[in-house]
DNA sequence: GATGAATGAGGATTCATTCAT
DNA sequence: TATGAATGAATCCTCATTCAT
């Protein structure tokens, strides 16, 4: 269903060309970032991977971050569409287990996919000082995962729900980066342990027992 | 925050003088990667902090990056030094809850005294491609949880104790960042957060059950 | 005894060179300002034409306006040093011709001189939008010709001799203009129109006739 | 005239049509010169106030040079048409103070209304060294002044009128950045201080008294 | 050993101008 | 014509590093 040939005579020609210019910009800026990190990214390598002058790049984004602001808007988007499910609230029937295995799997594998995603949520490389794109998704992030707890700790003041959230995405983070650095069944493994450690991290909020319909 | 009153009126030896522009200039380095981030860090920044003009500072450190290492590698020393036993191999008959809480308890302390040695173990910004100060920081610190680990999960593979130790020391970092951006009673609860994601992660792994003699 | 920190008045044996640095990259820039204009002056064509590199300018100056502005002051120091007396209050039993005559002739000499004072003076380009060393140039002469007129003044309001001052400037600007744009006899001669102008504009207001004890 | 159906080879359509591109290219550019002087304007920037492309901007003017020289163009014609009796020779009739204070008034008139007008006789802020669109325009002015003075000093060289012409227009140019920059009442006295410097200039040139029937 | 000067490549960004549609 | 994309040199400025004193 792409819209390369047949009717479009309508509004606008021009923007197709800067459409894709605009994709490849940030497509070339996705590498850039994931090769030498955001901070030490530079505008003019970001041109050059995308193989347009400085100027191109400049007439299409004002500034550095307007690109990871963009690139991260992009992401959440097509997170949204490919795995909208995966962050949607969890039916209570489900059991824990399989509900954080099976998101687990779908961020993985979209983070791995999107390894950009990682490099930009990483941020700016200033702790605790978080630039407009960085706060952006982490802020929607935190968003999608405190709705997900919420579900599952009906009874937990939202500070606790927030900070439980906090926790899983630090500890997601840090799975994250451990399966990205490693391949094949090591990377298998990582994600086995990712899913673990919030499985028995989150078992007992929950006030579930996995696999035991027990009850306290 | 620099020098006030500094007045030796003993007469030193030059390696005593060297020594302590050696620590002046490590002790500017970590205020400036604290406050900009080890690639934002610019060296002429750090001589400025540390009181002394750029000069000075390469005829102790050939480049940014040494600088780094150096500071590691003392931070590294400092805490053996201070919390050598934190590190050590645990007595099997501490119950994993206060081994792990005792361990975190000292780490994030020491954390929190020095707080470079987030900035540092937060590494480069590249994700994946670890500089030498990071990578030696890292290899160590691992070494040491492996060690810890040995002795709680005598029948794993070192491949196994190995994972674990990487998985660890990412919830800690993940922990940390997070206990680093709170403070008061927040801060507190993420402490115990951390704690609780460790303990329960490594709880089965060791098949003992915190406070009981039980087994599966 | 090593050079422990001694307060004793000799704090730069350095900065000899960087003084010269400094004065080579003024003068640099005082021609590029005059060939180019302020506005289109560019740091690189000044440091360019102190031959040095971009990077040294910096070393000594922020940015261009520092530039300008740091001219600007050894300027007025300049003119300060060398013809005091032309600022000075006038004696008022000296003619107005004379007085006028000997100011024109001093300030047009200096200019003469000096034309970045022109380039200075006539501004970032941007009508009624003065720059920092602009204003500060203007603030200054517009003080000194106030101080004159005061003298010559002495019934009119603040508010009068302020304008006054400001038409005086005016028309001394346009002059300076003209005599710069001319060479030999016909600077000569722009120099003459000019003293005309301000002799013709301010005898009423003092209250004198050139040549003439006369009439009101 | 603005019609459609037309099959004419070069229909009258397009001039019409550009003639108003052009218009609005110029007002757009007036704006621009205005607000950040003629050095600093961006053709972009006028493209933009225009709320047209940049391409369509080259399509009628060369280059950003070019804009000004129509510019100052279509604004000579429109003071001619508009004020072209106060550029017309001078009934010797009229007392010199009437005649100038008059010609003062129009032209001021003119310049508040037009303030591009102040911005472009400016000049491209280098010194000496006018540009096209400049000279053009003083070139014009001056002979405009020649021809004033022609008749007010029949007497005179070429040379002394042209001298003369050129202090008049200096003197006008200072009065009016005063009058340009001032409001109100402070601005009304700039315009008489102004016609004063100029009344009192010329008078003893043209033999004439002011309020006197004079005598050669 | 210490200093401050010097470097020059590189970074972000702008802009007059041209080109393809 | 009109458009918006494209260019690339030029702008200001920074920084890791080296040098002369």
């Amino acid at each position: 269903m792409s819209d390369t040939t047949e009717k479009e005579p309508q509004p606008r020609r021009r923007q197709a060309r800067g459409e894709r210019r605009i994709a490849q910009l940030l497509q070339a800026a996705a590498q850039v970032f994931c090769t030498t990190g955001y901070t030490a990214a530079s505008t003019n390598a970001i041109a050059r991977e995308a193989g347009v002058s400085p100027g191109t790049l400049y007439q299409f984004f004002p500034n550095k971050e307007a690109i990871a602001i963009e690139l991260g808007d992009r992401l959440m988007h097509e997170m949204r569409e490919a795995y909208g499910e995966a962050l949607a609230p969890v039916d209570p029937a489900t059991p824990l287990e399989e509900a954080i295995g099976s998101a687990v799997d779908r961020f993985m594998a979209f983070n791995t996919d999107h390894p950009v995603f990682f490099a930009l949520m990483h941020g700016p490389d200033i702790p605790g000082r978080m630039a407009e794109a960085h706060a952006q998704l982490h802020t929607t992030v935190i968003g999608r995962i405190e709705a997900l707890l919420g579900s599952l700790m009906p009874d937990a003041t939202p500070a606790d729900v927030s900070r439980t959230a906090h926790v899983c995405l630090g500890v997601y983070k840090a799975g994250l980066e451990l399966v990205l650095s490693h391949e094949g069944a090591e990377r298998a493994a990582y994600v086995q342990e990712t899913k673990d450690v919030l499985i028995r991290y989150l078992e007992p909020l929950t006030g579930r027992r996995v696999g035991n319909p027990a009850v306290d």
